[in-house]
RNA sequence: GGAGGGUUGGCAGAGCGGUUGAAUGCACCUGACUUGAAAUCAGGCGUACCCGCAAGGGUAUCGGGGGUUCGAAUCCCUCACCCUCCGCCA
């Protein structure tokens, strides 16, 4: 959410920073309901501060035995009046939060405008993409090769967009995530965390995921006709840690590393990477969280991201790092790297971590706040980035380390979590 | 699932439907005293919002929402959460 006093000290501004989004922010319904409102809310507070006034006339003349019917009578009058403003007012003030809760943030000025991923800009190759000397397989081959993954068994179970792994190919899936975690945890800085896969919709709000991104999500109905949601990423239960807090300073910075599964409902997304297990409804994610002082969170973005390549970096995985352009970014963030894994049998770079500074906008829908220098409560700042998605960094494995007799060569930063095993091979 | 108890300011803890934004204690800030500190004394000390160039004025807020009333922390309804006991359960 934008800062509703920079709207409508700037609103210009801030529409034509919209603009280099894509988005077009309806500049004079935004007026004239700011006007309807402040006529609102001013008439409205007139009338309390009347009606306060008067009941406390009322008390005093009963005190002292006189009578108030008079008066009293006027104020029923003022009451109906004021019934009416008032709903008036909060009919306004709810059309103004909708409309604030669906403008997305504003870029960073460091970011590359532009109208799709084809004019993110690269900011970093690391490693070479190895040469095959044999006919280089996808992962859902190399897989179905090995005896390991079978989609069959997933669509029976469940349907599409889900995955099935057995045996080692399993325990490597769970190699990733730990091998991650202990990265994070032990070398980063990151405290471990264990979060809720269902949350409430508050939760989702607060990182920006309603109310306008409900379609993407799994809804999950309560006994009490409420609902939860399944979580798309740990983002949002992390995140929400701090929703409705005001944090000491020196406490700052919080740095959150969870594993989470990620529950997506990839509508829209039809026909897209229907082979294998690139977009699933449900994968496996090391997600990064950090909850910072406003004037680091830059610093921090950079040192995120710099953490969750460093996965790639261990793992012997080349990649490249890329600046999202204004119009290819999230939602919520005012600025993204995306860190893109090499798949030899796409022959491309693929997405695997999305690191975004998101500087107050979840903040101040989560009404996250730190006891400022001068004792006021200021917004936090909040990043995440992914670090990394285990499924895609078992999809990167396969295609990369996978040799010309079918098996797999496990990284060596691996191997401790597979049994010391140097390959993954046909049982 | 059943029965009961609770939710008040940073914390603890009062609060008859009417000078209660809220006693009191603790914590915290400023000043005085002191070489310094402690103790003591005096004053201050929530949050959000609105109007205003400012000085300043006003509104809301006692778990959330709704109602009764001229007036609600106080009464009524409803929801959420917490605690205790019983049942069930990984």
């Amino acid at each position: 959410m934008l800062d509703i006093q920079l709207i409508r000290n700037d609103l210009d501004a801030v529409a034509a920073r919209l603009a280099t989004r894509g988005v077009a922010l309806d500049v004079a319904t935004f007026r004239a309901l700011e006007d309807e409102r402040k006529r609102a809310q001013v008439r409205t507070q007139e009338l309390q501060a009347r009606r306060n006034a008067a009941s406390k006339q009322i008390g005093e003349i009963k005190r002292t035995g006189g009578d108030a019917a008079a008066l009293m009578a006027e104020m029923g009058a003022v009451g109906e009046e004021l019934k009416q403003i008032e709903a008036g007012l909060d009919a306004i003030q709810s059309k103004l939060n909708d409309i604030l809760l669906t403008i997305p943030n504003t870029p960073h000025a460091s970011v590359p405008v532009g109208k799709s991923a084809d004019d993110n800009v690269e900011v970093r190759r690391v490693g070479e993409p190895r040469r095959f000397d044999f006919p280089v397989r996808d992962h859902v081959d190399v897989g179905a090769g090995l005896g390991m993954l079978d989609f069959d068994a997933a669509v029976k179970i469940s349907g599409a967009r889900f995955t099935l792994m057995t045996g080692p190919l399993a325990r490597l899936h769970r190699a990733i995530a730990q091998f991650m975690l202990d990265v994070h945890s032990g070398e980063h800085g990151y405290s471990e965390v264990y979060a809720p896969y269902l949350v409430n919709a508050e939760s989702m709000r607060g990182t920006g995921q309603l109310p306008k991104f409900e379609e993407d999500l799994f809804g999950v109905p309560r006994a009490d006709g409420g609902k939860f949601y399944l979580i798309p990423t740990a983002e949002v239960p992390v995140t929400n840690i701090v929703r409705d807090t005001v944090l000491a300073a020196d406490r700052l910075p919080l740095k959150y590393v969870c594993h989470s599964p990620c529950f997506r409902s990839e509508a829209g997304s039809y026909g897209k990477d229907t082979r294998g297990m690139i977009r699933q409804h449900q994968f496996d994610k090391v997600e990064l969280v950090q909850i910072v002082h406003p004037d680091s969170s830059y610093e921090c973005l950079e040192a995120l991201t710099g953490h969750a390549e460093s996965i790639l970096r261990r793992l012997e995985l080349p990649f490249r790092t890329v600046t999202l352009c204004t119009g290819d970014m999230g939602f919520s963030a005012a600025k993204t790297y995306d860190i893109e894994v090499w798949l030899p049998a796409q022959n491309a770079y693929r997405e695997i971590s999305s690191c975004s500074n998101f500087e107050s906008f979840q903040a101040r829908r989560m009404q996250a706040r730190y006891k400022g220098e001068k004792g006021r409560n200021e917004l936090v700042h909040t990043l995440n980035g992914s670090g990394l998605a285990v499924g895609r960094t078992l999809v990167a494995i396969l295609e990369n380390f996978q040799n010309a007799d079918g098996s797999v060569t496990i990284p060596q930063a691996l191997r401790p979590y597979m049994r010391n095993e140097p390959l993954i091979r046909r049982a």
